[in-house]
DNA sequence: GCAATAATTCTATTATGGTAGAATAATCAT
DNA sequence: ATGATTATTCTACCATAATAGAATTATTGC
């Protein structure tokens, strides 16, 4: 991965990939609420989020947007993960999901639709 | 998760996995060469294991044997993966990987194979 | 423009996982 | 059985991510 963001990362992340475009004080804000955060741990945060050049931020008002994809985090995230615990086999990630993990119907139905689709 | 596996501690549950019954000084061995770890490192690693409960270690020789499945922490983790970071839904980790990560055409084939297995 | 207030940064502290040295215990060779 | 050797534990240190207080800078209302 590129960028690697951290727990902490990802939960102002998270919010910035929600709204769009969001004030760095309305994101503290939220997250004191949510999970009790400090203003300036949130506003820490931020700081590294930027350093790393996974968000810009704009004056007035430190208005903060997204630089990478949340889809791009998360296919990098799982790529990372399935070659952690599936030696680099998404086959033996889905076996494992499919086998095991109660899957609502819903589930099954929605991967049924999305096979279906392949390789047409 | 009801046990959760540090990194370092994945090290030495993979390579008990792989051998079924192993020594923990042979598990040393093998991780001083592949990783560079200093004996009493590996046999740290292997105590945080046994007091997690993951393992058993019998005498003599201090044959280590797991107690917890692989396929367990497989699961469990891929449940918090897909909890943070789709949302705690397993179609969107399947519609992430489906459309995003080039699978090969044998995933394909295999992914196919699993789902026609599914509901029948 | 300027004082008051709110937002942000700088710096430091804390918590935790990774790593390994010195001390101790188990095993082996005789 | 006993000294030599190898295996293991106890303890501590190190690196880094999480968190936040004090100092600084931006914004607002007059």
């Amino acid at each position: 991965m590129a960028i690697k963001l951290f727990d902490s990362e990802l939960r102002v992340m998270e919010l910035i990939w929600q709204k769009g475009a969001i004030r760095a004080s309305k994101i503290a804000e939220i997250l004191g609420d949510e999970i009790g955060w400090s203003k300036t741990t949130t506003y820490t945060v931020i700081k590294k989020c930027l350093d790393k050049g996974a968000i810009k931020r704009e004056n007035p008002h430190f208005v903060c947007t997204a630089l990478i994809d949340k889809s791009k985090v998360q296919l990098a995230e799982t790529t990372e993960h399935i070659d952690k615990f599936y030696n680099g086999s998404a086959s033996m990630l889905f076996a494992s999901l499919v086998q095991n993990k109660k899957l609502t119907k819903n589930e099954i139905n929605e991967l049924k639709d999305l096979v279906s689709k392949l390789e047409e």
